[in-house]
DNA sequence: ACCTGAACACCGTTCAAGT
DNA sequence: ACCTGAACACCGTTCAAGT
């Protein structure tokens, strides 16, 4: 639970002002989505604006933060769906926590796909661990000749990301038949 | 070619600023998607921030303006579609040519949901109509019996929104195998 | 009839000055 | 070691004043 970087003891009002920012960030992306007026934040969580910036260098760090457990619990996930004894199981259980975990805040997605390429970003290695464990349950997938042969781990990221999108633009059961539906079309040809 | 609204005679200037400002906005839109900055378009027009209102009430408007003859184009399209003897080629055919539509500028997608929803907005009057077609090509695609009959036009809305997304976000190449796969589910069981 | 640009209310981000 | 808030550079949008 103690969120503290490097440095050994955060004196207690900046420790105090850090998990302000975080509860009211958190809120706001909600409420708002990513793109939520960081100034609002600080004023909301009763700091001046160069507080939250010396906090959060800018806004991937803010919402890095906020993924941190989130980030611990899917990747938990994922460890236990490679060791899934379904491939096909396994895939579909992994593009939907994905899905889920990306539905949080409206403007993550968008987030997530810029971290992937960008090395610089503050979300760059988790979006590689989840590139990674994709990757991984595809390969396992086609091992088991459950996925049409022609899918790439790229198909399957695509896929994923569209969903997630779909989910913050349309109602939950509108993203669910998406999801099926495009899942349906990763079926080996003869399924 | 004559895009002047009602007012019988504009005043030659005012022609040529509305003229400029669609010129300039429409590059913006190009190289920065829908959120490109209105005083740059109107500095770029060499007119004052006011005059783009004057001549636009909104980003909306502007967009609208822009779009009309590739609207045209479009809808034209689309009838030739309902006509087609083959009920599955015509709603590919479709999903492809509003795909290709939503592609010109980044965040178009995300308007076009809007305004179909919203009917003060400037676009809604296309969306419906986009919408219309949709339906009774799905409708079409039915009777044939070419679709899965689980699916609606709903559906097929969702999965063409996310194939345009897909297509602002990544290579057009990735975008085209996702729609590929993607049509692919809406298949009936049974193909 | 149309254009101008100042005005207002909002941003993100930086940084000298404080404690 | 951390916080403050003014400062800067940018927005969208409106509207009185011009021609």
């Amino acid at each position: 639970m103690n969120t503290t970087r490097p440095g050994r003891r955060p004196r207690a009002d900046a420790r105090r002002n850090y998990e302000r920012l975080l509860a009211e960030a958190d809120s706001a992306f909600r409420e708002n989505g990513t793109e939520a007026s960081l100034e609002n934040i600080a004023r909301r969580a009763g700091v001046a604006i160069g507080t939250l910036y010396g906090h959060f260098p800018n806004r991937r760090a803010l919402v890095g933060a906020l993924l941190q457990d989130r980030n611990d619990v899917l990747f938990e996930t994922g460890d236990r769906l490679l060791a899934h004894p379904s491939a096909a199981e396994a895939l579909t259980g992994w593009v939907h926590a994905v899905v889920e975990h990306a539905a949080v805040y409206r403007g993550l997605v968008a987030m997530l796909i810029d971290g992937l390429d960008d090395d610089a970003s503050e979300l760059h290695e988790s979006c590689v661990r989840m590139s990674a464990i994709g990757e991984r349950l595809i390969a396992n997938a086609h091992a088991a000749g459950v996925i049409r042969h022609d899918a790439t781990g790229a198909d399957v990221a695509a896929l994923m990301n569209a969903a997630a999108w779909v989910r913050e633009q349309m109602p939950e059961e509108q993203a669910d038949r998406f999801l099926r539906f495009a899942m349906d079309g990763l079926r080996p040809a003869g399924g």
